[in-house]
DNA sequence: AGTATTGTATTATTGTGTTAGTACAATGAC
DNA sequence: GTCATTGTACTAACACAATAATACAATACT
């Protein structure tokens, strides 16, 4: 199912960024458990230590914490998730239009599209 | 220097993007040579063979050809490399508008972006 | 106290991206 | 005709992502 995304990425990196966007945009709240490694693994279709690789990047990050054997959690520091989610927002915005740059997309071609189109998204 | 860009993508696909962009903007233009195998490979810090497998995904899909010992040649095509150019822009931008909504950003974020900071890059 | 569940570590194996080095066929240029 | 340059092919070697299969320490729960 992950490997649908992007079969060129290292599985761990995209489970590592999936989970991140699920806590940044609160689908897993702050100070909540995380589904164990085992079990994210069996959801994801995927090694329990692919898994592990992308939850310690996090913990590294500081967006999860590890209570010992209950388990991981979400930080409950929800200023701590605001700033990574608005330096990750930035930065995607960032990425994208120098991106659609290089395409010989300028900022108002756009605006226009999203005048366009975008409402369907 | 090109293994800066993303560490995490395979070389042979970051040089493909990046020589396709170059053609469908025409800094490489229709019916003019591609720089040889070997130029590419020294320009690029790397193997022959890694080039050699990113052009022969861009002849496939029909942006170059090979003119014998001669060397590699944009397409003649110019319907063509615009049909592509179309159809990567459009990916692009349906990806990118995507992206950013898993990021909890809206189309109106992206144009109040844009009319802020969209204007340096 | 004992069991189950948690995270974590280890080893071996497979697949693939990348490099290095070499070689060959085809053909334009002299 | 000869030479140089082109694309192309091949093997060997290495690094790393990923899997599989265990194993272990710590601790909440009963």
């Amino acid at each position: 199912m992950y490997r649908e995304l992007d079969r060129n990425a290292p599985m761990f990196l995209q489970i590592y960024d999936k989970i991140k966007k699920d806590i940044l945009v609160a689908q897993y709240p702050p100070n909540t458990q995380i589904p164990t490694v085992r079990q994210l693994s069996c959801d994801m279709a995927v090694n329990p230590n692919t898994v592990q690789k992308a939850l310690q990047l996090l913990e590294d990050e500081g967006l999860i914490v590890t209570r010992g054997t209950l388990g991981k959690f979400v930080t409950p520091d929800t200023e701590k998730i605001a700033k990574v989610k608005k330096a990750v927002q930035d930065e995607a915005m960032r990425a994208w239009l120098s991106e659609l740059n290089t395409l010989g997309i300028t900022s108002d071609d756009v605006i226009e599209f999203i005048k366009k189109e975008g409402n369907s998204i």
